[in-house]
DNA sequence: CGTACGGTTGATACATATCAATATGCGTGG
DNA sequence: CCACGCATATTGATATGTATCAACCGTACG
């Protein structure tokens, strides 16, 4: 059965193994298995295109997700058009996950991503009687707003040169486990909405940084970390 | 048995009837006591001046906190001493509840104030096998994280007079339930750590607001919202 | 009454935004 | 395979909002 129409029937669809990077092998090594992967075992999985939208803000949180692979960005706008990105999702992550009955921010796909969308009546109803369940569930709560609150020292307080070392490091980490090469996902312009710069600053800053060989950028998407302790003196 | 002794002792200490506003008539009105009310009376009360620290950055983070009277800022540091402040907690608020072993940022009495500390490991005990005491504390990292999310885009996208405008809304709501008139417990300087702004910009928007008639300032604590959609239009 | 601290106001500097032009990469169709 | 067109990114010139540096004011308090 293929996602859509299993989608349509709101049964289970249990996805063949895919390719790319899944956290803790998905589906295949149980021992690495989180209780949030067990719960997305139950979700249908859906594809989403560039720049389409997964949900919009204030839409009814029905649903909480789980990216597969790809990359999606979870944002708020202001009446005006200036947008905030709040944060970049990649394989492993959980989004619209909340307390509210409608989300409070959008989420979009970056690039074509796979995500799982599982029912949060399903959700509340094991972590009920799932004490472990329960206890992940805060926690992933809880490391949203341990990074949430780290993005306020980075918006709040420093430069646009630190911001973009931060992005680099943190993009790093999340996605090659902190290797000196990254493939960003998404355009200048997302960069931008997440640190509260604008694509040119961003550009210029990372030409800067190209210039004084702290980085090297063989494509606009791919980043060499060569300085590694340059950046995270711009870091702290 | 006064409070210093009780925490010695490590025995929970039933502090007498307080004056000032506390959330739902603290140990008084039943019906409108909340799950973390009911914990904070096994806690044990302290009293902090002004300015004094009540956890630093990286302490072990073996208590939770919540505000009885008074205000609490929590902020970070950067290594050259920029600082930003997350959140002013007020009466009613909680804060340093976390999943990590040791605090991630600060706290300190931004006036005198009285604090209930309560011991994490038993709220861990309590939450346990009481399921509604434990979706009490996720919702209250929920919370946490949507004022978080809020404030990401207030230092990510807004001007200066907007950032103003919205902590002055957001103080009337959370102060006084929405009254046109606040008491601003912090210093400009606080109010400048929160907003990612300096203490002359701070004033400066503060004299322009006045000066268009949108708040008046009878002293430099007291805020009177003199035209609310003026400022709600700031705020979208 | 003077001192200290917090707050305001002024002059100027600077980081980043804005406006504008050019360059690069990429998919499409000839 | 190349040429075209579009989207994305870079670079340049200039504007502007906020920071910085500095002086001054007002209120609380010894």
């Amino acid at each position: 059965m293929p996602p859509v129409a299993a989608a349509l029937t709101q049964k289970a669809y249990v996805h063949p193994p895919m390719p790319g990077v899944v956290p803790g092998n998905w589906q295949d090594d149980v021992a690495a298995r989180r209780p949030i992967d067990v719960l997305a075992a139950l979700g249908v999985v859906t594809t989403f295109e560039r720049n389409s939208e997964i949900f919009g803000e204030d839409a009814p949180a029905d649903h909480i997700f789980m990216v597969l692979s790809g990359a999606v960005r979870v944002c708020k706008l202001l009446g005006d058009g200036r947008r905030q990105i709040e944060n970049f999702c990649l394989a492993g992550d959980v989004f619209g996950w909340e307390t509210a009955p409608r989300h409070r921010f959008s989420a979009e796909a970056v690039n074509e991503c796979r995500v799982v969308r599982i029912k949060r009546s399903i959700v509340f109803a094991r972590a009920a009687d799932d004490a472990e369940l329960a206890h992940a569930l805060w926690e992933l709560t809880a490391g949203e707003l341990s990074r949430a609150q780290n993005h306020l020292l980075v918006l709040g307080r420093k430069t646009a040169q630190e911001r973009v070392a931060t992005f680099l490091l943190d993009m790093a980490v999340r996605s090659t486990g902190g290797a000196a090469e990254v493939t960003l996902p998404m355009s200048r312009q997302d960069i931008a909405d997440y640190l509260g710069l604008t694509i040119e600053t961003v550009s210029r800053t990372l030409t800067h940084l190209e210039e004084t060989s702290v980085i090297a950028l063989p494509s606009s998407r791919r980043v060499l970390l060569k300085d590694g302790s340059a950046l995270r003196g711009l870091n702290s």
